[in-house]
DNA sequence: TCGTGACTTTACCATTTGGTAAAAAAGCGG
DNA sequence: CCGCTTTTTTACCAAATGGTAAAGTCACGA
């Protein structure tokens, strides 16, 4: 009942695309699409060139799936706030789950920064389709979690966008918080806890 | 009394350079630096390849000159913050500033972070010698004033990391923002002020 | 106006890169 | 162990890319 067309991928083939996927993500997120090389991911992947294109028709399909696999899971922390839990609480909640995955998945987050920075131009459809009706929804919220007076009103769309930024930032610019911090900055939950609790507690 | 070894630049090699570096930042901040190419380097700025490596020793070169003009710049916006003045207008001058400077020089900014999220290979001795005195420095001005009481304590490095991360965004990220906000953002100095605002206001 | 140095162009190169063809080697059900 | 399919390797290729050599062309002061 689900196999009509596509025959069931053997054993070495579901191995050997996660290889390549996960060597891939390494060199695309470390180099951006176009300073990562086929031989590069080949070489990461422990396989020759001819192979890799074996079980992807190109450098770009590799890409792009990278893309969508990254988009299931990224937006997961945002469809996790709950509309029936304590407005605050369900916020901070978000900003943590977003941090750790910024944390936990660095390469993923380096890889979609690199894609937006240049223009998005392989994934303006997932963000349309995917993103965008998840951020207006989760907008409309917050809005309305400020319209009953229990977070204290900012623009909501402003608000999850710098959720974003400054979770993010931890990942992307590793490189330079490395310079000016002790690694790993520590502190980055509670200075984050902090900021949002003071924006968003309602009540002056 | 300054023209020692390196002879006046004539009127026609600076305004070539100009135009070489000019064009040169338009298609590194689009395409990152092994994105980009000499040909398109030397499309935009319309003049031959090799006419371009007359003026300039190689791709790197440009690329390095790029980073050097940037930083002379970049850093402007956190040195202006004046420490007899009020503190939390200070701090909102400079979101303000930073800002703005993300806003004028979008192609500036997407230099520096695609820089930065290749582990800034070209830039971190600038970093170093730069960027992590003034930062240092800042960061304790910024304390002084919240041990005076002039703040609300917060840890003055996450503090300029978050308004860096949230004023760049703006630049970085316009591919993402455009497709879930009316271009432009209008309203992020609104929303920036607030977030600062109930931050740092001291005293509950 | 003429020579000289500053600037440009034309014609190339060697390497790298994404990608292909086809032969060789594994797997594997019977 | 056989025959057929799946997987892997070897040997290539055309285009793109960073860069060079050397022959012009231009500008301008004497």
């Amino acid at each position: 009942m689900d196999q009509p067309t596509p025959k069931k991928p053997s054993r070495i083939q579901q191995k050997n695309r996660k290889r390549i996927l996960e060597a891939a993500l390494d060199v695309f997120s470390q180099h951006g699409y176009r300073g990562a090389t086929l031989d590069q991911i080949a070489e990461a992947a422990g396989l020759s060139k001819p192979n890799i294109l074996y079980y992807f028709s190109g450098k770009e399909e590799i890409h792009v799936t990278l893309l969508n696999r990254l988009m299931e899971t990224w937006l997961d922390p945002l469809d996790e706030m709950d509309p029936n839990g304590d407005p605050l609480q369900e916020m901070l909640g978000y900003v943590r789950r977003k941090l750790q995955m910024s944390r936990e998945f660095p390469r993923e987050s380096r890889l979609f920064a690199n894609e937006i920075l240049q223009g998005a131009p392989r994934m303006a459809p997932h963000l349309e389709s995917g993103l965008k009706p998840l951020f207006d929804r989760k907008c409309a919220l917050v809005r309305e979690w400020m319209d009953q007076g229990r977070l204290a009103p900012v623009d909501p769309g402003h608000l999850i966008v710098s959720i974003w930024a400054t979770t993010q930032h931890y990942a992307d610019f590793d490189a330079q918080l490395g310079v000016l911090m002790p690694p790993g900055a520590p502190g980055a939950e509670t200075f984050l806890e902090t900021l949002y609790t003071r924006l968003l507690t309602p009540g002056r």
